[in-house]
DNA sequence: GTCTATAAAAGGATAGAC
DNA sequence: GTCTATCCTTTTATAGAC
């Protein structure tokens, strides 16, 4: 017998309590924390606000669940295993694609540019989102390079902050551009430059006499 | 005849107007934007609130001021001429440390972490600030780089690129964990580690081959 | 559990005296 | 120009009926 409650009724119908997170994942999105009501949110989810706080207790309590709910499921594309057999090139270019792709997604940016305004108000969600995002794929490129160290293919003597340089260079400043809210997405072949570049550069600093 | 207020009076005592700045910029730096109050900025100057309407007319407005008048400042100690005659290594490592001891600096962290959380509300000065900081270092170094390809010392085909690269490495993931609030400042030798690999990965990748 | 109505407080902006 | 006192809106949070 189920003792936690489903998110989403037999009948299709979502609980309130889910349509509360939906709606508050939204306002939260497109308006960050401090300019997110609690009224706006239970109007977006078609609830009354009184059902909001006792559901959540504060706006606080609601705007933590919305992170935890997503930390979780950010990196799933950039762990994708099978790569590692294409050799060094190619497999350091998809990393590279699928991070890019990945950071500069919109609403990743907007949950990047809301927790970064926030961390003074939220020092413990900052750091579950730090560990559960950038340190994830920062671990995963480390381990990897020590695996091609091994191998002699690469010479690679620090790997984690090899690759804290290696994600450093793919956001270039262009990260910065956008959250800062200057110039429009990039183009795929912009995104395509960075990649090539980087991987070049990469690659040819720690080819095998370093 | 000066037609313009001075900030400091002949008696050396501070103008209101320039008191309600500092007080501002206090507020501003600590606070940011959204969590500062115009009645703490008016106590914090030792003014009344009327007072520093009948000067700035808004909260956006004094804010801007605030921003504008601490943009220019920033970049000078990157800016230092006569540092390229000691042979790229020296200079690039050069050119790094003033960039970290600069962007890491408590205050610098501080505006720019504002400046992204009021970015949407702000675009203009959001602009403003990007192109009197960042850009201004990116084409700094790359005016450099592109005079030692000239020379023949490296071989720099996309210079810009390359500078946005570099100061990319050189922030890697540390200056996200800053801003994110995880994590203290940087001790000096991680600095220098980072710069000296960054460096190196540079020099051997831009070296003469590519 | 859910709603309507209301309290309580903060903060941006203004009126009017001096 | 500067101050004191006040207005008005927004917003978090709660009371009480159903």
């Amino acid at each position: 017998m189920a003792t936690t409650k489903p998110a989403v009724k037999s009948n299709g119908v979502p609980s309130k309590r889910e349509a509360i997170l939906e709606a508050a994942a939204r306002v939260f999105f497109e308006s960050g924390y401090a300019d997110a009501s609690m009224d706006k949110i239970a109007r977006e989810a078609g609830v009354s606000k009184q059902t909001v706080y006792s559901h959540f207790g504060a706006k606080d309590a609601l705007f933590g669940a919305f992170i935890r709910g997503y930390c979780g499921r950010l990196l799933e594309p950039i762990l994708t295993p099978g790569i590692h057999d294409k050799g060094p090139g190619a497999a350091l270019s998809g990393i590279a694609r699928r991070y890019l792709d990945l950071i500069l997604e919109p609403q990743a940016m907007a949950l990047f540019r809301t927790m970064l305004a926030e961390s003074g108000r939220f020092p413990e969600l900052a750091e579950t989102f730090y560990r559960s995002g950038p340190l994830v794929a920062i671990d995963n490129l480390a381990d990897y390079l020590e695996v091609l160290d091994g191998e002699g293919v690469l010479r690679v003597s620090e790997p984690r902050l090899a690759a804290r340089l290696f994600f450093g260079m793919l956001r270039e400043d262009f990260y910065f551009r956008l959250l800062l809210g200057c110039g429009d997405q990039p183009e795929k072949n912009e995104v395509e430059r960075t990649v090539r570049q980087a991987v070049d550069v990469f690659l040819a600093a720690y080819a095998g006499e370093g």
